[in-house]
DNA sequence: AAGACGGGGTC
DNA sequence: GACCCAGTCTT
């Protein structure tokens, strides 16, 4: 046993109280009524910084969509995106099958159950490693997300900034001690259940608590204060005129966005920065993007926020001759067929102008 | 260590 | 508005 923090800790009492609570009280979830590696690793992916009641709805579709790692390693990307639609964070589903990829070419398609293996996949890092061993390989290994950081923040009674990588090593370390080793599954997915439905952010459920009386927080009434994290920063302000281009087919002017960066992959209406006070819009679109447009008229204004900034935007309609393009990345599309296409929400809002 | 990377829900 | 969410990658 180490010195320090977990000294006095008693983990035997508290792994079964724990364990008991989540025996009698586990949420029937999807990605539960299997232990397969692959809807697992889906699962856990899809997750990531998302809340259970939005990803379930896209969890069902992705796996008829892509029911084995072989059919999603085939997929286009353009579908697996169209999938993820909606779900943010769209490097997760490039990442993940381009991973998928991975496991198919150099794994003979099954997922990898061990730690290095694992976590030389892209978008497989430390918390999605211990995942897929601990849930679907039944391995004692840790999983440490924000429920976990929060959970023993408060169990144990540490004042560390939970917004630090280095809290983030320290609570790895303590939780492979701690880590059941009879059922590592259940535990990881225990604390993870305790932490949605009762360690929550926000006034914890203390009096129905499975593990109250082994909380540190509790005992000295200060599980309202941890844990401890440090503000983030607020986001920066981009104003963009967005553009409904449309040609005398009825078809509008779409682009796809750079393959890197925000919204990689993803479609979007043309837009133009607002940098200075007074642009020419139709200079400016010219300049931008090779095509005459007239008969310019403002149709509303759309604000959309992301983690780190906000756009607002100005929606416009244009009109212009051209029937084609030969850019790659540039599209004229019936209103009809911009469903095939994933685009971002804040353009999937842009939609209700036409 | 800090910033990039989405979107939705809550208070 | 601020905060949070079953994080990872890049700089």
């Amino acid at each position: 046993m180490s010195q320090g923090i977990l000294q006095d800790f008693n983990n035997f009492q508290f792994e079964e109280d724990l364990l008991n609570w989540y025996y009698e009280n586990k949420r029937d979830l999807p990605w539960r009524r299997s232990h397969d590696p692959y809807k697992v690793w889906v699962s856990e992916i899809m997750l990531q910084q998302t809340k259970v009641d939005t990803v379930i709805p896209y969890f069902h579709r992705f796996m008829e969509r892509f029911p084995t790692v072989y059919d999603l390693a085939k997929a286009e990307e353009q579908d697996v995106l169209k999938a993820w639609e909606g779900l943010g964070y769209y490097s997760r589903a490039k990442n993940l099958q381009a991973a998928v990829k991975e496991v198919v070419a150099t794994y003979n398609g099954k997922v990898p159950d061990d730690a290095k293996e694992l976590e030389s996949l892209k978008g497989v890092g430390p918390y999605t490693k211990g995942a897929i061993l601990s849930i679907a390989y039944n391995q004692p290994v840790p999983a440490v997300d924000g429920n976990v950081m929060r959970v023993f923040s408060r169990v144990l009674k540490i004042e560390d900034d939970i917004a630090l990588a280095k809290s983030k090593k320290q609570m790895e370390k303590y939780l492979e001690e701690l880590i059941s080793k009879d059922d590592p599954s259940s535990y990881n997915q225990a604390i993870m259940d305790l932490g949605a439905t009762i360690c929550t952010p926000k006034s914890p459920a203390c009096l129905v608590c499975p593990v109250a009386e082994h909380c540190r927080a509790f005992q000295d009434g200060v599980q309202e204060v941890l844990p401890i994290k440090s503000k983030a920063k607020k986001q920066k302000k981009l104003q963009y005129i967005a553009l409904l281009v449309k040609n005398e087919k009825d078809e509008f002017l779409i682009e796809k966005r750079p393959n890197t960066g925000l919204l990689a992959d993803l479609w979007q209406f043309p837009m133009i920065e607002v940098v200075s006070k007074e642009i020419d819009i139709e200079s400016e679109f010219l300049k931008q993007y090779g095509l005459t447009v007239r008969n310019q008229q403002k149709k509303g204004d759309l604000k959309h926020v992301f983690s780190h900034l906000i756009w607002e935007l100005e929606i416009h309609e244009v009109e212009t001759e051209e029937k084609t393009v030969t850019a790659p990345r540039l599209r004229f599309v019936k209103k009809n067929d911009l469903k095939t296409y994933p685009f971002p929400v804040s353009h999937q809002n842009m939609m209700k102008f036409i």
